[in-house]
RNA sequence: GCGGGUGUAGCUCAAUGGUAGAGCGCUAGUCUUCCAAACUAGUUACGAGGGUUCGAUUCCCUUCACCCGCUCCA
């Protein structure tokens, strides 16, 4: 996944961020803090840029999403009910022989998918399912043998006479050792079997896991002066609860109806376990999401008639009134693709992950994960996910207060459908809940009696016009695609004068919508009044418009190497001819871009209907 | 949190148990008519703390950050 050279070039992209003031380790002088990286003066031009991007595409350029803006602290209920509480703080155990770290909840089953765990549950149920257990030295060396290649850390393979002595002895005393197949796993994982906590082998190696310490990725800390347990409350861990939060506040105040979404760019914090790669993986980040509300399929079906699906390409068009939840996914995940090709990054650039159904968390019907190929591997830039109605769900469970919308239009459609439309509308819901039932655990016959109860109250409220809209979430990282921006932009340039002395120069090669500066302007000489006062004009004139850098130290081709490397698409020289040299070229200047070096002539009056549509 | 590696000007790299050096960059000036020109001057460093020592950038310990692996998924 990530060699020495793919290292060396996030190396080298790190520096340069660092050197041309796109990001800086935080509190470097303090010597720095794992996991918080600050933007320098360019880098906050080029994430600006893209949150202005974002919220343009999203907000501006839409009817049907507004935006909002909430804290980052917020009621500690909050998280509770969207299981962040939970699920954010899952045990960890390391590996004393091979030093890996395994989610303990997870250890049983990783142990359970081993080879050489199954070669000791054969030799168990071979051997000691009848009392008094019949087992010898070398019995146990033949098994020894043949998982010593997996598991060569196993305390049976460790210490095999040690070990398989004590469950000999033991086989012949109490057999308490091998009393049960879990307690002779137990048994060949460690020396000391009696030292507290229930011992579990590594997954990767047999090795012997120390025991579970909780792991809290929530920043937690307390509201008001005074710590105490009644005031404990979380830096938010991302910004899309505070939207479910406020649905009804921005349903009912921005005469919006359904379907709709509600927009928020905002910070985030996970106390990760490790920060890694550049700013991949911060503490503290940027993320730009989207809460697409939607109409239950059941809606979409009473009122449209009809239900459309994902396999006609609707997606790709405009959206519809009879659009499933599945269309609008697709069309959300078509929606995001082509937001990153405008700001310069190319289909063949993402990988597009569709999650597998044993994948999913629990909350969602389907995800999509738009990776990127950064230089350290394939990695997640924004997931999509169609997560039904379950937060709003927790949220009104949590809350007691409703988070159903009214739609006036749904009810009236509903008394006019013919009573089979209704069955067969309240059939496929009922089917569906019994699936997701039984997935869930539960008994076939359990499930086919709650699914009915759950069908028919829904059907009820449905009728009446009533249901918890279901939600679409893209859910973007700033960082994550300020560096894929970065790295896609890295190009290095060598090139190599007269005197046969080559030299590496590095452009980069942003999108001229995002790129930090957008024109450079340059006297061609500083020594000439002139050109210096004609080039302050040239300035003031584009700089009502966009981000533009005055240069006018040294050599020419050193100015627009300097900027190349800050990735300015345009830079633009005044020389004599636009002083009236050549009368014909008055008032026109030299218009240099990055990516090729190529120049054009073009008039100081061409400048602006030049360059802005390019810009925007 | 665990293991391995790294840490000297902004960058690339030297040297040394006794005052730290170069190239590039950067800043200013002279000059310069389109891709890192030249000249002059200036600029800046031993990651932090402690120990051994008469004296530590160098030896020892601790710590911090970064890179690689385990975990993670915006």
């Amino acid at each position: 996944m990530s060699d020495s050279k793919s290292t060396e070039l996030m190396e080298k992209i790190v520096s340069l961020c660092k050197r041309r003031g796109f990001i800086y380790p935080s509190s470097e002088i303090y010597g720095g803090i794992n996991g918080f990286w600050d933007y320098g003066p360019l880098g906050a031009e080029l994430k600006r840029n893209v949150k202005d991007l974002w919220w343009r595409s999203m907000v501006h350029y839409r009817d049907d999403v507004v935006g909002l803006e909430a804290t980052i602290i917020m009621h500690p209920m909050i998280w509770k009910a969207s299981g962040h509480l939970d699920t954010f703080s899952d045990p960890m155990s390391t590996c004393r022989q091979c030093k890996k770290l395994v989610r303990s909840d997870q250890a049983l089953e990783m142990v359970e998918d081993a080879e050489w765990f199954q070669r000791l549950q054969q030799f168990y149920t071979a051997t000691a399912q009848s009392l008094p257990i019949a087992v010898t030295v070398e019995a146990l060396e033949k098994l020894e043998q043949s998982v010593r290649k997996k598991a060569p850390n196993l305390a049976l393979v460790r210490a095999r006479e040690a070990v398989s002595a004590r469950l000999v002895e033991s086989a012949s005393s109490d057999g308490a050792e091998w009393s049960n197949e879990t307690q002779f796993l137990r048994s060949v994982s460690t020396e000391n079997p009696g030292n507290g906590y229930a011992h579990f082998p590594c997954p990767h190696c047999g090795g012997e896991l120390t025991e579970p310490r909780p792991f809290n990725l929530m920043f937690k800390s307390h509201y008001g002066p005074v710590e105490s347990e009644d005031n404990v409350c979380y830096l938010r861990p991302e910004t899309a609860q505070a939207i479910f939060v406020q649905f009804k506040n921005v349903f009912e105040t921005s005469r919006q109806k359904m379907p709709f979404g509600i927009a928020q760019v905002g910070k985030a914090f996970r106390n990760e376990v490790t920060p890694r790669n550049f700013t991949f993986r911060s503490r503290e980040f940027e993320q730009m999401e989207l809460e697409f509300f939607i109409k239950p399929d059941e809606a979409v079906a009473a009122l449209a008639g009809k239900l459309a699906t994902a396999a006609d390409g609707a997606w790709q068009g405009v959206p519809q009134a009879d659009w499933g939840w599945e269309v609008w996914h697709k069309y959300w995940v078509e929606q995001r693709v082509r937001f990153y090709e405008n700001i310069g990054l190319a289909r063949e650039d993402f990988v597009e992950y569709w999650q597998k159904p044993d994948e999913l968390a629990h909350y969602a019907r389907a995800t999509v994960d738009i990776l990127f190929r950064f230089p350290f591997g394939v990695q997640e830039l924004e997931g999509i996910a169609a997560r039904g109605d379950f937060d709003l769900t927790q949220h009104q469970k949590f809350s007691g207060k409703s988070t159903e919308v009214f739609d006036e239009e749904l009810r009236a459609a509903w008394t006019k459908l013919d009573d089979a439309t209704r069955q067969s509308i309240k059939a496929r819901y009922e089917s569906t809940v019994r699936e997701s039932l039984v997935k869930r655990g539960f008994l076939e016959s359990d499930a086919a009696i709650q699914a009915t109860e759950f069908s028919t109250a829904y059907i009820e409220k449905l009728a009446k016009g009533y249901y918890v809209p279901h939600v679409i979430e893209p859910s973007a990282g700033v960082d994550r695609l300020i560096l894929a921006l970065l790295c896609k932009a890295y190009h290095e340039v060598v090139s190599t004068d007269e005197k046969g002395k080559s030299e590496t120069r590095v452009v980069l090669k942003f999108h001229p919508r995002v790129a930090p500066i957008k024109v450079g302007v340059f006297p061609l000489l500083k020594n000439k009044p002139e050109l210096v006062a004609k080039a302050h004009a040239v300035r003031d004139l584009l700089r009502p418009h966009m981000t533009v850098f005055y240069d006018e130290s040294g050599a020419i081709g050193r100015r627009y190497a300097r900027q190349d490397e800050a990735g300015t698409p345009f830079g633009v020289t005044i020389d004599f001819e636009t002083l009236g040299e050549k009368p014909e070229l008055l008032d026109t200047v030299t218009l240099r871009h990055r990516d090729d070096g190529r120049q054009e002539r073009v008039a100081i009056a061409d400048l602006l209907p030049r360059l802005l549509p390019l810009i925007r």
